[in-house]
RNA sequence: GGGCCUGUAGCUCAGUCAGGUAGAGCGUCGGACUUUUAAUCCGAUGGUCGCGGGUUCGAACCCCGUCGGGCCCGCCA
């Protein structure tokens, strides 16, 4: 059974409504790796949806985390505001500079900032989730319940959180993170609390009150993700591994969900989206590929079936280049089979169901529209790769297609494929084994390697290719002509005209390539190949 | 120290929850196709399931131990 049936099937022996809850701190650009958070919920609530529960899929916003530090794309007026809330100060412009003006004007934040593309790129790939800013929840008072049971009772907290933590919290700790005379969340003492106000001194020696019920300050985060399962009704959550580790928030938040009178949400553990060769993604390394930047290059479904296609406990190590491609073909084989059918034969093995089961799934799960499941494009990523490659112009492209792939009409969804490809293509990402490559010197190895026949038909090639009026169909009558000057057989001709043209054994049909190409620059290099 | 995830064919993985002949795709190799958009089709190759014990008629799967990789036990999500 597919992963995402089996949290479906867990789920319905708890109810029929479920809300699954997903989060993510906007300090930074978002990156894949929180794609793999939203996308597993999604899919979470689509099965769920499937097995005919109510499922509703949420995105908290955890917009009243503080900001931790200056990160390298800030300027240094970010060091006023470390501890500040990241619902509650301004937005970074394209120098790094807090943006006060917008803040000001429009109330734009530095959570805004951050999440506004990504939900576009949500957007993109089919998901919707129901937003809960977490600030404004604090602000509206949501929180007060939990937070009152936690300050008329913190040693009950602190014992859960030691206990199962394993760690010892500092004597002066307090289930309340207030915030001080300047708005930071940082470096206050406690010194006393009746509900719904709790007294603090802070480091520049101000004294003061918060009010818990109006989100003058935050719980540490062990309670604030607790908290928030109870007023927001979570039924379910995915998140990091990190978070799922023994002792880890999860465990001590199961704990501190009952106490606060609720039942925690049923958990799903992810691994890491690491890229290819670079290790675990950082911002502050610089090894990131946005969600924006990543549906740039990959279709949306193709993206979708990389998660749904991977277990959430298997680290997914991400490759933007020949990976993509792999993973794209990969998309499309099991795209334009038709499993039901295969599932149909009784002689399959329970090993060769499973993967099918499996398959279909998440075939089901990769595509952007819920209603309809994703189609075979027919066109691999490899054939238009090497078309958007080869014709500059889209329409040579559908040209193209329709004598090969008989399409008569360009889907949208090849229209969408093609302009990513070419995004793709220009970008660094895009490998080189991949790339058209004409040679402008001889490749004397590939040379070497060809037979006396094949070396022979040089001589008769140049001539032809001399004499042709350098179209298409014009080189490709002038390789037949090479041929039969030569006395052998096309395949030969190829082999070597394609140690020539691209120092290798076989690619692809050259015709179309050269035709764009200079013809004198051709003539040069096959007579430079005959002087090799 | 405590714990979680992970290790199966050259590569990516499925199969482990419910023990019953070791699986898929890619790659590689071979054949077919007398113009080949890295094509397509057919066939073949390929694994002491990290290692060592135990339970069992039978273990990739359950138990114990051990080794390698990743991670957590921070007011970090």
């Amino acid at each position: 059974m597919h992963w995402s049936d089996v949290m479906a099937q867990r789920l319905a022996e708890r109810g029929n409504d479920h809300i699954i809850a997903t989060g993510i701190t906007p300090s930074g650009e978002f990156h894949i790796g929180h794609l793999r958070e939203i996308l597993t919920g999604d899919m979470i609530a689509r099965a769920a949806r499937k097995a005919g529960l109510n499922a509703t899929l949420v995105f908290v916003v955890d917009n009243a985390d503080p900001l931790r530090k200056v990160y390298p794309f800030l300027s240094q007026a970010y060091e006023s505001m470390v501890g500040h809330q990241l619902g509650a100060i301004p937005a970074p412009d394209e120098n790094g500079e807090p943006d006060w003006d917008r803040f000001h004007t429009e109330g734009w934040t530095y959570g805004d900032h951050f999440l506004k593309p990504f939900l576009a790129a949500l957007a993109q790939i089919g998901v919707r989730p129901t937003l809960l800013p977490n600030l404004e929840a604090y602000r509206s008072g949501k929180f007060a319940d939990a937070a009152k049971k936690a300050c008329d009772e913190p040693e009950v907290i602190r014992e859960i959180i030691e206990r199962i933590s394993g760690r010892e919290l500092p004597d002066q700790w307090f289930p309340w993170q207030p915030l001080d005379s300047q708005g930071s969340l940082d470096g206050l003492t406690v010194t006393g609390y009746e509900f719904p106000t709790v007294h603090w001194t802070d480091r520049h020696g101000v004294s003061g009150s918060s009010d818990i019920s109006k989100g003058e300050g935050k719980l540490p985060w062990r309670l604030d993700w607790p908290a928030k399962w109870g007023f927001n009704n979570i039924t379910c959550e995915p998140f990091g591994k990190d978070h799922g580790a023994a002792g880890g928030s999860y465990d001590t938040g199961k704990e501190i969900a009952r106490f606060f009178g609720h039942e925690p949400p049923v958990p799903l553990t992810y691994e890491w989206i690491s890229l290819k060769g670079q290790g675990a993604m950082s911002s502050s390394a610089g090894n990131t590929i946005g969600p924006i930047e990543a549906l740039e290059l990959v279709p949306p479904e193709i993206l979708r079936f990389l998660i749904a296609d991977t277990k959430p406990s298997k680290a997914i190590d991400f490759d933007a280049g020949m990976g993509l491609v792999n993973l794209a073909d990969d998309f499309e084989r099991w795209a334009s089979r038709d499993l039901e059918a295969e599932l149909a034969d009784e002689s399959l093995s329970r090993r060769q169901r499973v993967q099918l089961e499996d398959a279909m799934a998440a075939l089901a799960l990769a595509s952007p529209d819920e209603t309809n499941q994703a189609s075979s494009t027919s066109v691999s990523f490899r054939h238009l790769a090497l078309l958007a490659q080869i014709k500059t112009d889209d329409e040579q492209v559908w040209t193209s297609l329709a004598k090969s792939h008989n399409l008569s009409q360009p889907t949208d969804e090849l229209n969408d494929r093609l302009r990513r490809m070419r995004t793709w293509i220009a970008s660094p990402h895009f490998p080189e084994e991949m790339k058209v490559n004409i040679r402008s010197h001889p490749d004397t190895g590939a040379l070497a390697a060809l037979s006396p026949e094949q070396k022979g038909v040089l001589g008769p090639l140049h001539d032809a290719l001399r004499a042709c009026s350098w179209t298409t169909d014009s080189i490709t009558a002038a390789l037949k002509e090479a041929a039969e000057r030569a006395e052998v057989g096309m395949r030969d001709v190829y082999r070597a005209s394609y140690a020539v043209f691209m120092g290798a054994e076989r690619g692809p049909r050259l015709a179309p390539i050269l035709a764009t190409c200079d013809q004198d620059a051709m003539l040069d290099l096959v007579n430079a190949c005959l002087e090799a």
